[in-house]
RNA sequence: GCGCCCGUAGCUCAAUUGGUUAGAGCGCCGGACUCAUAAUCCGUAGGUUGCAGGUUCGAGUCCUGCCGGGCGUACCA
């Protein structure tokens, strides 16, 4: 029996748990799953990152204190794991007494190998925030091309490089402020001086994949390593370094020392002893990361661990980023979906799935197209998968299994047989094999009970021995299933073990055909997808704000409607007296002696024209009005006013003044369309 | 710029690591069937493996150069 650790990355305290994240719990879920599915005694362990200044910042900006957002992010965080069915055996947090006191343990070790040197660093400080800026937080001109809106550190223009003291006109994304420069001290870790074991440890022994050896090699290892900046001065939300007061670990250097500190946190609670799974070489220790902290694991990590003594990881297993339909996330498109947001259309399974079919041991990223994703659930675990049991269950119930496997044809004994290489395709995290591998045997069973019919015996009294026999083969491959795919749908796992009265616990289960027991009722496993549900989360992605932003409730004024409260109450034929309609302002002019009109030219399309005078004067002016579609009221009796006759109203809010807010139709309307 | 990775059927991916005629699923089209959640079964069509060279008895796979895409580039957690 292997003793394994598993950890996935820890997810910021910043925001909510998104799709994207989850590409990386399902995976790691569904190899711990596999792994406890095999025997093996294994532990998921994770934990919220809690530090650094995007924290701070953020709890500021809220008015909270910082332990208080991250205590009420982690229960957020929690609780949409759970619903997703990711097991951890512990979820910690970096803001904790045990990583405190790792860390601190961890830092004397790198203090004691005279890795730790100290060095004045100057930096951008944002007086207004009081606080040193990361290079993500400052925006300016790039000093090489002249492109603006650029971040510290480089050009996306060009690619030049700087610093950010060099970017023209810098301000503080936190604040807007101009931020100055000043000096502060240092901590850094010579890892240089591991580099010699570094180059051995990444090439050896099958820790990376080896497109990420080759990569550390060409671009990290290929020349000297950098000293690595690990220390932040006051203010900074984290733990103040003990031998250097006013001084504090950067975020990355107590990270993925939460992943021992959530160990130890389970250790205490389990009576386990904290070095069987640090500090033995009888532990694998894995690791499931995304590939944009690659460094941070596979060279500032292990140079940790190495001088502490700890154990090395046995594999970091990296994972590419989530696109959708090919492109980025993006807010706007509705892409960017929380993880709530996916809960409150869509079944959990579904995702499991279409993930676990397209996941490899490669760092590739990973597209969710929607119709695929559609046509995946569909066809092939719903229609495939699912529908054995939903065709072949009902004939049984009254009689259960036969007493002896029947004569299949050898199917069982093949797909037992190529649990073999599921397994392995698992162990190597290439789900995607494992899956086909499982689909092609899901299609021997579907092609069995065809060709056997058992809907024909029914009718047949005679012939009742041979249905029986019929649905215990396709019972049982059905299980086979069932129990390949128990890591990816633990619930389908939980409701064929209900099914057929012998709950899914071990990967041998597959392996020995269940004969003479009851056939429960079947009862509905999976539901099918429905396009509307999915366009309906897309929908409510694009509507919600962002998901970092603040999830507060709307606190709107309700000065508005008391001042002009609401009128009395008109029927819809009253309503549609009021011919509102879609119209272009084609002409703006000003009227010299009028103090609040302009006079405008709306197209109601074709040729129909109208000339109104509108009160808009103070709030616009007439050159930023041109082309613009507006509301009108299109069947107003003209008026005759002092400068001229006005053929109706364009629609506004506001008291007036400078205060005035036209209403526009959204993109796509036309002029002449009526407002209904 | 530099580095790593990718490019195979309309879509998503295979191809035993250089070895027969490049295979599946989905989708399309045609047929069968009716137990099942419009499911399942049988069949047809669909390819100059991004382009151009090279090495080899043999190249999707190795090498070189282009073209296109993704990511990283150390302060994004």
């Amino acid at each position: 029996m292997r003793r394994i650790l598993v950890t996935s990355a820890l997810p910021y305290a910043n925001g909510h748990i998104h799709i994207g994240h989850l590409v990386e719990y399902l995976q790691t879920d569904i190899w711990v799953r596999f792994q406890k599915l095999r025997d093996n005694r294994c532990i998921y362990i994770c934990a919220d990152d809690t530090h650094g200044t995007a924290i701070m910042i953020r709890a500021r900006e809220e008015g909270i204190g910082e332990e208080e957002l991250i205590a009420k992010m982690q229960k957020a965080h929690v609780d949409d794991f759970a619903r997703f069915d990711i097991q951890f055996d512990n979820y910690g947090s970096t803001h904790s007494s045990e990583n405190r006191e790792l860390c601190a343990e961890i830092w004397a070790s790198m203090r004691a190998a005279g890795l730790v040197s100290q060095r004045e660093v100057s930096q951008l400080f944002d007086p207004t925030a009081g606080t040193f800026l990361a290079d993500r937080f400052v925006k300016g001109t790039c000093p090489k091309c002249g492109a603006a809106d650029q971040y510290g550190d480089s050009c996306d223009q060009c690619g030049a490089h700087y610093s950010a003291a060099d970017l023209i006109d810098a301000t503080s994304t936190l604040t807007g402020a101009k931020p100055e420069v000043r000096t502060a001290d240092h901590l850094f870790i010579n890892i240089e001086k591991l580099h010699e074991f570094l180059d051995r440890w990444t090439k050896g022994d099958e820790h990376l994949q080896p497109e990420i050896a080759n990569y550390l090699a060409g671009h990290f290892l290929h020349e000297p390593l950098r000293n690595w900046d690990v220390s932040r001065p006051a203010p900074y939300f984290g733990f103040e370094i003990p031998d250097s007061p006013g001084n504090y670990w950067y975020v990355w250097f107590d990270a993925p020392i939460g992943y021992m500190a959530s160990t130890r946190q389970w250790c205490d609670t389990h009576g386990e002893e904290f070095d069987d799974w640090w500090a033995s070489d009888r532990t694998e220790i894995h690791h499931f990361i995304g590939k944009d902290i690659t460094y941070f694991h596979t060279l500032f990590w292990p140079a940790m661990l190495e001088t502490s003594r700890y154990q090395l990881p046995t594999k970091i297993h990296i994972h590419g980023f989530l696109t959708v339909n090919g492109e980025k996330m993006s807010k706007s498109k509705g892409t960017f979906v929380c993880a709530s947001t996916y809960l409150e259309h869509l079944d959990p399974a579904y995702l499991r799935y279409y993930y676990a079919s397209k996941l490899t041991n490669r760092v590739d990223d990973l597209d969710l197209n929607l119709d695929e994703f559609v046509a995946r659930v569909n066809s092939d675990m719903v229609g495939n998968v699912v529908n054995l049991a939903s065709r072949t269950a009902k004939f049984a119930t009254a009689t259960g299994l036969s007493e002896k496997y029947p004569d299949d044809g050898g199917l069982f004994d093949q797909a037992a047989k190529d649990g073999q290489a599921i397994a392995e395709a698992y162990e190597s995290c290439d789900f995607a094999r494992a899956i086909r591998q499982i689909l092609a045997t899901a299609d021997r069973a579907n092609q069995f009970v065809e060709h056997n019919a058992p809907w024909k015996l029914r009718n047949d009294p005679d012939k009742a021995r041979q249905l029986q026999d019929i649905c215990t083969v396709g019972l049982n491959l059905f299980r086979q299933l069932a129990v390949y795919l128990a890591p990816v749908l633990p619930r389908l796992a939980e409701q064929t073990g209900e099914l057929l009265g012998d709950p899914i616990e071990h990967w041998d289960q597959s392996q020995q055909p269940l004969t003479g027991t009851p056939v429960g009722k079947f009862k509905h496993m999976m539901k099918r997808v429905d396009r509307k549900h999915l366009d309906a989360m897309i929908a409510a992605s694009t509507e919600r704000e962002p998901a970092n932003e603040s999830a507060e409730p709307v606190t709107d004024s309700g000065q508005p409607l008391a001042a002009e409260p609401l009128a009395e109450t008109c029927t819809i034929d009253d309503f549609a007296k009021v011919d509102l309609r879609v119209a272009r302002v084609v002409a703006a002019e000003d009227v010299p002696k009028a103090n609040k009109l302009l006079k405008l030219t709306l197209s109601l399309g074709g040729q129909e024209r109208r000339t109104v005078f509108a009160g808009i004067k103070t709030a616009y002016r007439p050159e930023d009005l041109i082309g613009r579609l507006v509301v009108c009221v299109a069947n107003l009796t003209p008026r005759k006013m002092k400068f001229g006759t006005s053929e109706g109203m364009i629609t506004a809010a506001g008291p007036g003044g400078k205060d005035i807010f036209l209403l526009y139709p959204d993109e796509g309307a036309k002029p002449g369309q009526r407002v209904h």
